[in-house]
DNA sequence: CATGAAATAACATGGGT
DNA sequence: ACCCATGTTATTTCATG
């Protein structure tokens, strides 16, 4: 069962309730809370919980668990956003068979606007940024990249903080 | 104990082992693994397991654990990067107190380059984001925004991927 | 609800300084 | 001799059919 994603995850495919959203936003908080505790949160029993939790990664809600660490402790120092141009026409395909090949390119997109991606890189430091890019530039397609380096976070590097509040659903 | 941070969190103050890497690496990946299952893996005692991992938690390399989570699932369909330029100096403090109003702001930070700071946003669709925009562009200081919608992802958007690799550590 | 597994605390041991 | 990390055991809580 590696990455079962459900065929449908639409809005409106699984139901997908209050309760849902009260047990999904209290395991962003933190996804060791026992399944008992959530419950007793929300207002069911530990068994129900767990099957609205299987439900919810079987639908592809919930992709996973993950801890979260704090990059510069792992000697990752150095961010950066980096614009990538590409000649002529970019093909998607290609582009992202080129983002595999690095792993430190840990987001990589594509945006609106005048470049072809957008990518998200972490290095040791600033040499090792600059040997990255370089090692990006030399890719075919690839025709020149803007970097952007992070200086310092304003708001705390929580996991998707912002999609844990209440949810919108419209 | 709220956001309870070591004093020390400096590269060299902890003895972060390669025992510890696996660990995160095991914990990064499912951070509901049972401390028994990772002390089978790395060769170590569920306990032993356990107090690294309670010790990494103290000493800030663990901040925390999270489900992680489809945002279409959740109805945040939309997404973009938005370049922030400020009227004059833009003081870090309150640029940072104005982020914290809007919770669409999943990520804001200083940047080199021309722009102010860089702000990660989620909304329900393009209206959404429109309108968390004109609220953004209103809030003292804001000159201009140029926001870049995020079209489609080349990568998949594992948690950190890149910094969960054996980790450089120079 | 019942059973096996996991988390957690208390206690004991061995290696290294 | 001390300190630190680990292992072992016992108890409570949890996961899961």
């Amino acid at each position: 069962m590696a990455a079962g994603y459900s065929a449908r995850m639409t809005p409106t495919s699984a139901p997908f309730d209050d309760l849902d959203r009260k047990i999904v936003t209290a395991l962003m908080a933190n996804a060791r809370t026992s399944f008992a505790e959530i419950g007793a949160a929300v207002g069911l029993s530990a068994t129900a919980v767990k099957r609205r939790v299987d439900r919810m990664r079987e639908t592809g809600v919930i992709t996973g668990f993950s801890a979260t660490v704090e990059p510069a402790a792992l000697g990752w120092r150095t961010e950066a956003y980096v614009e990538v141009y590409c000649e002529g026409a970019a093909p998607p395909r290609r582009l992202a068979e080129v983002m595999r090949n690095h792993p430190e390119i840990t987001a990589a997109m594509t945006v609106t606007g005048g470049a072809d991606a957008l990518l998200h890189v972490r290095a040791r430091d600033v040499e090792h940024f600059e040997e990255v890019l370089e090692r990006i530039r030399v890719e075919p397609f690839i025709r020149k990249t803007i970097s952007y380096m992070v200086l310092s976070h304003l708001l705390p590097e929580s996991p998707e903080a912002g999609a844990s509040q209440p949810a919108p659903e419209a």
